[in-house]
DNA sequence: CTGGGGAAGGGGCCC
DNA sequence: TGGGCCCCTTCCCCA
């Protein structure tokens, strides 16, 4: 998967923007440079296409809170992190088939009872899809996300997840939209030319700090990452990888 | 081809 | 629970 997929890209002809324009500019770190991060705009369909991303609601915390209601209803709520369609099919097959009003319930419909959570329904059928769908998810604590496969233990760590689709945070310089502010700030170092890690030996200067450790490496003389045929040594993994990838002759 | 820099993404941890 | 930060990783580009 390329990393980029989730970067919403407003100018399409070069990967970089134009900084000599950009230096032009009076360029100033302020909260003027980007949104103030309201939460989950959509990207435009045609970012993300149709057939990847084709949400029809856009997840903000008034959604996420009323489809995952903090507190939750003691037996009826929906669980968490599930197929909302799935979902939602599965409240009307409970609705239809199972757990009837105290007033009106035949007997019949009782037979088949949730052990965790008292929901009664009429066929086996229904409480098993029931309990695979929402009682023992739930008890799995599974969040899946609606726009990809990935599933996440708590829910704070789905919100952060779901925020690498809506991107919500937008650089006001270049229209680019990252998932966290931190990375919207790093983005904005290299409108700025900030940067505030530098390193020890020789004095190069860095704008994020992953980098500089990076850079470290290359003053080293035992590397890091090591290829266990030939043992030769590379300040990076991905140089490693790269070695490995084209055939390590076993010999340095 | 290799090595290094730049940019960016994600998960985890802490407050 | 959310935000900030850290760390690791990946990809692209260039010398």
């Amino acid at each position: 998967m390329p990393r980029s997929f989730l970067v919403k890209k407003h100018f399409s002809a070069s990967k970089k923007p134009n900084y000599s324009e950009l230096e032009s500019q009076s360029v100033l770190v302020s909260p003027l440079l980007y949104e103030p991060c309201p939460l989950s705009v959509m990207p435009p369909g045609e970012v993300l296409g149709g057939t990847a991303y084709s949400p029809p609601l856009v997840w903000d915390a008034g959604l996420l809170s009323s489809l995952f209601p903090a507190g939750g209803e003691a037996a009826g709520s929906p669980a968490p992190g599930l197929d909302l369609a799935a979902l939602s099919s599965e409240e009307d097959e409970g609705k239809s088939s199972g757990p009837p009003s105290p007033a009106s319930a035949p007997a019949a419909a009782e037979r088949f009872r949730c052990a965790q959570c008292a929901k009664a329904y009429s066929t086996f059928a229904g409480l098993s899809k029931h309990k695979q769908l929402h009682c023992d998810a739930q008890a799995r604590k599974c969040f899946s996300c609606k726009y990809c496969e990935k599933e996440y233990v708590s829910l704070g760590a789905l919100k952060m997840h779901i925020r690498s689709h809506t991107l919500p945070c937008v650089c006001k310089m270049c229209g680019k939209a990252f998932s966290r502010p931190w990375l919207l700030q790093g983005h904005i170092r290299t409108h700025t030319g900030e940067k505030p890690f530098s390193c020890t030996h020789c004095n190069r200067a860095f704008a994020d700090r992953s980098n500089l450790r990076a850079h470290l490496q290359t003053h080293s003389d035992v590397k890091k990452y090591q290829c266990k045929t030939c043992s030769r040594t590379f300040s990076r993994m991905s140089l490693l990888h790269k070695h490995e990838e084209t055939g390590c002759s076993g010999t340095r």
